[in-house]
DNA sequence: TTTTTTGTACAGTTTATTCTGTACGAACTT
DNA sequence: AAGTTCGTACAGAATAAACTGTACAAAAAA
């Protein structure tokens, strides 16, 4: 009978880190935030470790990462010197806006950086205007400036 | 002047093919669709090869991802007896909606893993309803399996 | 038919990522 | 103060991903 629930909180962690990885996760970070919500109490960095069998060193990195995409968070307890970190519970909303997140970040980069091309582009196609290879150029600048437009709008629009 | 197109070409090869990484496609494959779609005309597996300096295998594995996710498209022209790929050109729509489809459809598949073990573990509290442990982890998997659900209906809510 | 050309499967190599063990500074304990 | 404990930086090892060259089946050309 333990034995059943071993078996489901092992196809849990399975099941529910392959989801977490879609969120553009690693292996050990998803695993990592699974146990963690999971257990629904703060781990210091050696259970941890203890728990998925891996180094203290890759539970620090992992914890880092997750810490920073706000899926766990430091927590305090009085008389506890280790560090404790807890996952956060709303998933759909945690996940969801981190990753959203760091589309429209990236995304908006990707865009800035195209439109200084295209304004190069511009620049130069007013030295030499005949030049239809450049025109052309200029043209496609523009089409792959909207994308990434859209795409910017459309994950800001998701929120 | 020449050397002001090729330099401008080889920055949105860079800055493109980035943005198109970001859909989950690999390096070459973000390449050669930058390229493609650049050419404006399609392209045998030795051009792209030649073009992009990588093996002629290469390109065989990666236009065939890049077909499977609708992205390129393989053209016939009299005369010409090698297969020929051209980019498709709605780059919005193309993305966005390869994109999403992944993501549903790996939500969605997750959710009925999700759902599998969730009935599994009822199973069990049938057989055993005081187990407070076992109760607590149905309650667990019935939150994993409303976050999975409200994926997939985010992702289906954007098409 | 025989010969050439084309696309791809597959094995092995190269390159990149992930993970571990050691080492060390900072903070706590005695 | 000296001795522990803790977290993490860093270099190297293990693992995974990407890429190449060889080989070969299918189709076209001779």
């Amino acid at each position: 009978m333990a034995d059943n629930k071993e078996a489901i909180i092992r196809r849990i962690m399975i099941e529910f880190s392959k989801t977490i990885e879609m969120f553009d996760l690693n292996p050990l970070e998803a695993r990592l935030f699974a146990h963690l919500y999971l257990a629904e109490k703060p781990m210091t960095l050696d259970e941890m470790s203890e728990a998925l069998g891996k180094s203290k060193t890759a539970m620090s990195t992992n914890i880092r990462s997750l810490s920073e995409l706000n899926l766990v968070t430091r927590v305090w307890k009085k008389g506890v010197r280790k560090d404790l970190y807890q996952a956060n519970r709303q998933l759909f909303k945690l996940f969801t806006t981190s990753y959203m997140n760091k589309w429209i970040d990236a995304a908006a980069h990707q865009r800035d950086t195209i439109k200084e091309i295209e304004n190069e582009a511009i620049k130069q196609l007013d030295e030499t205007p005949n030049d239809r290879e450049l025109k052309k150029l200029e043209e496609q600048l523009s089409s792959i400036l909207v994308f990434h437009e859209e795409v910017v709008a459309f994950f800001r629009n998701k929120k």
